[in-house]
DNA sequence: AGAATAGTGTCTGTTAGACAGTATACA
DNA sequence: TGTATACTGTCTAACAGACACTATTCT
């Protein structure tokens, strides 16, 4: 038990951010190449510590999203991940990473981000299966980020959060095939999206696509829960468990 | 931009834990009146500073369950809610909370704890109605916490975190009933819980209770995802968000 | 036999999944 | 009119929600 003069010990801060976007109907997550000590040269997830000590977490997470990728205008959904805390996890010593799930709709532009040197789009369904290593915890971070975009993508609306400001329905299913990793009924996808209230709004314009029939465009609804839930099939309940 | 010797900012970490149970089929938490400043003597989470450097966040929250509640031989289920790090959230300085949503059975005895003084089991539906505040952003943390527990009643074998070894089907309704606060049908509740296959185990004894027909004992089966979920009745579509 | 609690069985409207055809635009 | 893409309609099996009765124990 901590006695009367006793202080609690100090750690260090720092976030972490797991920033999802489709790019050729495949998910990607953006790296960085680190450029100093520990795991230098290797693969990293964006992020860095507190600038101060009066620096919010969440405000922290913002400025090294707008460092790292660069979305010109765009307000990327940003939300909470959890915090990674083990002794351990860093060789610099006791290091707590609050890490965020960020969000982008897919840019044309390749990366180019300002401050990380080699900064990187790359596929999710690669490093998952193992076939590539990450720096510190930083795959356990990416997995918990992929799990928490394909629950959301059910009971909410966070699949538009992948999409421009306006996107056709079929943008919408790509979304949904590439975050779950299956293939969904065209037909059905239409008439479940259609019939959740609130999920897309039409806009009146059509998208002139390069042949055949234009796809008409609709805008994220006001609605961020969804009901009824899209709910993903069935994944062959072997038994897995988290914590 | 840090330069080449800055050093990043220093906090202190500490861990909250949202303790909920049932008692008299009503959902309560575990609070604590406050012995120090600041909020002196105003109910707070159970939870407390890391003890050292070296000691890891899992670990801490677990000690800090073992001491404010006294959960003889029960292992009550733990995970972590997120971390709370708003500037200004503890005046005493910065201050980040990693918080936890533990669930334990319900113990017929009353709290005693053996290192906090006042803990009490309070019903969660007065303090989250704004009856009763509490002191940091606690209220806050408890909300997140109640909405984690009722979304995993729905596709987790949660629920039994908050019976005892082995129950009764209908005990296990009255945790849906509590947590979600909704009425179920008995019968169909009853269809929905067999029909997910490695929810529930069925024990050869039976317990004998006060009158009437004896009931049919489980245990938790091995699954911890269900397939297909046990979805809550719509909860009239009000569109409300988080972040 | 009555009281108290435990546990089924059925009916119906809705939904999910599977599947094939029609519509619109451009060359 | 051919091609390429966008969209819609139907059928069926399974499920959800509503509802009423039977079963077992003790006194």
């Amino acid at each position: 038990m901590p006695e009367e003069s006793w202080k609690p010990p100090l750690v260090m801060v720092a976030v972490d951010i797991v920033i999802l976007t489709l790019r050729a109907s495949k998910l990607h997550v953006l790296l960085v190449e680190r450029g100093i000590e520990p795991y230098l040269g290797e693969l990293a997830l964006p992020g860095g510590f507190l600038n101060n000590t009066e620096e919010d977490v969440l405000a922290a997470a913002h400025r090294e999203l707008r460092e790292e990728a660069n979305l010109h205008g765009t307000r990327p959904h940003l939300e909470q991940l959890g915090a990674y805390g083990t002794p351990g996890r860093d060789p610099r010593g006791r290091i707590i990473s609050v890490a965020y799930l960020a969000i982008a709709p897919s840019l044309p532009e390749p990366v180019a981000g300002t401050d990380a040197a080699g900064a990187c789009w790359e596929p999710v369904a690669g490093i998952l299966s193992g076939g590539m290593k990450l720096a510190f915890d930083h795959h356990q971070i990416l997995a918990d980020g992929v799990e928490r975009a394909r629950a959301k993508l059910e009971y909410t609306s966070l699949a538009t959060a992948f999409c421009g400001e306006t996107f056709t329905i079929s943008e919408l299913q790509q979304v949904y095939e590439a975050v779950w990793g299956v293939e969904l009924d065209l037909r059905n996808f239409y008439r479940k999206v259609q019939g959740v209230a609130g999920f897309i709004a039409p806009v009146s314009t059509d998208r002139r696509t390069t042949k055949g029939r234009p796809a008409r465009l609709f805008r994220a609804g006001g609605r961020t829960v969804l009901y009824p839930p899209l709910v993903r099939p069935n994944p062959l309940v072997a038994d897995e468990e988290e914590q």
